[in-house]
RNA sequence: GUCCCAGUAGCUCAGUUGGACAGAGCGGAUGCCUUCUAAGCAUUAGGUCGCGGGUUCGAAUCCUGCCUGGGACGCCA
């Protein structure tokens, strides 16, 4: 493959030059007016891809698309990479990939090893992206781990696409929850003691909350402990809040979610960040008094509803802290992008943080939000509602222990963000050992055993001759380990990284057809050209696979 | 009431940003291991793409009206 070329930009730049050969009228001289789309075809009778630029343009030069299509396919000439172009009703050109060129991806593939499907589309660019994030009230469950994982494999796509990428999670330690999440752990580590104290309204009710505060009381000693009750209530509060945030930060990296900063709320405001937003929104007549409140006037921006930053009683709201994490993200530390991961629960919010863009003075295009539905869970024919407030909660920890870390990010990253997800814990369970993440590690482990067959026996397969390779299976292999850099950059653009697993079973797939028809390692002498062959073609296929689990953070076993 | 997301095989979900006969995994039926791992392969059954209009060469995909499910509309976060 031309170096740093997908099959698409090949392709697409073939037909560019095809129209421009094929002298169509003068209105095509500003190619502008059009965009040529390279597809795969789904049928081999159709080609290996395709493209309807002919269609697109009959309208524009008001000509039959098939006379387009022809002229088109005529101006192309069939070498390199095509091997046969024709044209199809009503218009479709459709090109037949050489194999000699398809084969000669494999040695691209192994020279290029992990690096395969990288690219620098990113520029090497700052992104933060944050996710997950949640109130250090609890630990986490199942429906968070949708955002951890979409989270992660999206850092580690943007990062092979050449982005320098910055993970973050936004500490919720001050605001009103964190106060009742304080008086909740003070009230109950006062009842240990056999004191007698009430729970808050509207308080944590979990019983988490009982296990931390005897944790509490096992760590410290009597004396440690402030005696008069409301450094008492902050001391232990404290504590709770460290304990809960380790809590949480183990139970990520138990899922191989890891971050670059874990960022406190509470240090926007004794940095002076919190005021120093202020008043650049001040300054610029965005805010107004009312109520005795402070207000962000973000409906000139489009917003519902003005929000309160400050309120009546002098505390910052959530909107208020998290215009100075934005400015802190946008104006202080200049990342040149920023992504946002919230579950639908969130998404009133969209309006009120694109309206803080123009207030800020930032251009739209560098923030992106994604929204994730929520996770419902059900064991067996019963819903389980998640609510930390009333204590219910299925741990992550739980889900792990039961079907491994590899099946439980396969799970959720295979869904697209926008669809909403029932989690059957039940069925979950079942699944477990019989599930694609297993049929695309099983592939990845055969050609291990294969490659190890090889070492003990002493094959050298360096050098081959890879045109040996005309077997059905072995082309169509070749064709799907083509298709990865193109996917990437689709990914990274899109931001839908649920392509990635449903295009690794495909992969895993056609390898399985291929070892079903082809022998690799051969008994017989005259298979002994073709098995140097075949080991060469199954060595590129690991690199792909692995690569494929690896930025979904899944292991690529070496035997099952 | 207003706004956001979804409705595709028995189940869980894809569908490359409007393309060619609608796909996968699991589940069902049948067949394939003296050969590198059968956690595999092959054949097969199963669909009014929620319902009705519209846009055009062409719609699961875009527009519109309903129906159903989830979520949001706090000086909570």
């Amino acid at each position: 493959m031309s170096k740093n070329q997908t099959v698409n930009q090949i392709l697409k730049q073939i037909v560019l030059n095809g129209i421009q050969s094929a002298n169509f009228s003068d209105s095509l001289k500003s190619s502008s007016s059009f965009d040529v789309q390279i597809e795969k075809t789904k049928s081999q009778k159709n080609g290996d891809y395709a493209t309807s630029i002919s269609l697109k343009l009959s309208k524009i030069l008001n000509k039959n698309p098939m006379e387009i299509a022809t002229s088109i396919s005529n101006a192309i000439e069939t070498k390199g990479i095509i091997k046969n172009i024709e044209v199809a009703k009503p218009g479709f050109i459709n090109f037949f990939l050489s194999e000699k060129w398809l084969i000669g991806n494999i040695e691209n593939i192994l020279s290029e090893g992990s690096n395969y499907g990288n690219s620098n589309i990113g520029k090497n660019s700052k992104i933060q992206i944050e996710f997950v994030s949640v109130n250090p009230t609890g630990p986490i469950h199942i429906g968070h781990a949708r955002g951890a994982i979409l989270g992660s494999v999206l850092a580690n796509i943007l990062k092979t696409n050449g982005y320098d990428v910055f993970k973050e999670y936004y500490i919720n330690d001050a605001g009103n929850q964190i106060e009742k999440f304080y008086e909740s752990v003070y009230a109950r580590y006062l009842q240990n003691k056999k004191i007698q104290a009430s729970m808050p309204e509207d308080g944590y009710q979990g019983e988490y909350i009982r296990e931390i505060a005897k944790e509490i009381s096992k760590s410290f000693n009597e004396k440690d402990i402030p005696s008069d009750k409301k450094n008492a209530k902050l001391f232990i509060g404290e504590a709770a809040l460290n304990l809960m945030i380790e809590n949480i930060k183990n139970d990520l990296e138990s899922l191989k979610v890891f971050y670059d900063n874990w960022f406190s709320e509470k240090s926007l405001l004794n940095d002076g960040i919190f005021s120093e937003a202020l008043d650049f929104l001040n300054n610029k007549n965005l805010t107004k008094t009312k109520d005795g409140a402070k207000w962000f006037t973000s409906t000139k921006f489009g917003d519902t509803k003005d929000k309160v930053l400050i309120r009546s009683n002098g505390t910052p709201t959530y909107f208020g802290t998290d215009v100075a994490y934005h400015y802190s993200k946008l104006l202080k530390r200049n990342f040149d992008q920023i992504i946002d991961i919230w579950g639908a629960d969130h998404q009133g919010h969209v309006p009120f943080m694109k309206s803080m863009m123009p207030a800020l003075n930032v251009d739209q295009e560098r923030l992106k939000i994604l929204i994730y539905q929520l996770v419902t869970i059900k064991k067996g024919s019963a819903a389980i509602r998640l609510s930390k407030r009333k204590g219910e909660i299925v741990t992550l920890k739980d889900l792990i222990e039961e079907v491994g870390v590899d099946v439980c990010r396969y799970f959720f990253i295979s869904k697209s963000p926008e669809s909403q997800m029932e989690f059957d814990l039940d069925y979950a369970k079942n699944e477990s050992k019989e599930n694609p993440v297993y049929y695309i590690q099983y592939a990845h482990a055969r050609i291990c055993s294969i490659l190890e067959v090889a070492k003990e026996t002493k094959i050298q397969f360096n050098d081959c001759d890879l045109s040996l390779l005309s077997h059905e299976s072995e082309i169509d292999l070749i064709n799907k380990m083509i298709l990865l850099p193109d996917l990437m950059q689709n990914i990274a653009s899109n931001l839908s990284p649920h392509h990635l697993p449903h295009y690794t079973l495909d992969l895993a797939n056609s390898f399985h057809v291929f070892y079903q028809n082809c022998r690799v390692i051969s008994e017989d002498k005259n298979d002994f050209e073709i098995s140097k062959s075949r080991l060469k073609l199954i060595s590129a296929t690991k690199i792909v696979l692995a690569k494929c689990l690896e930025i979904m953070g899944m292991d690529a076993p070496q035997a099952m």
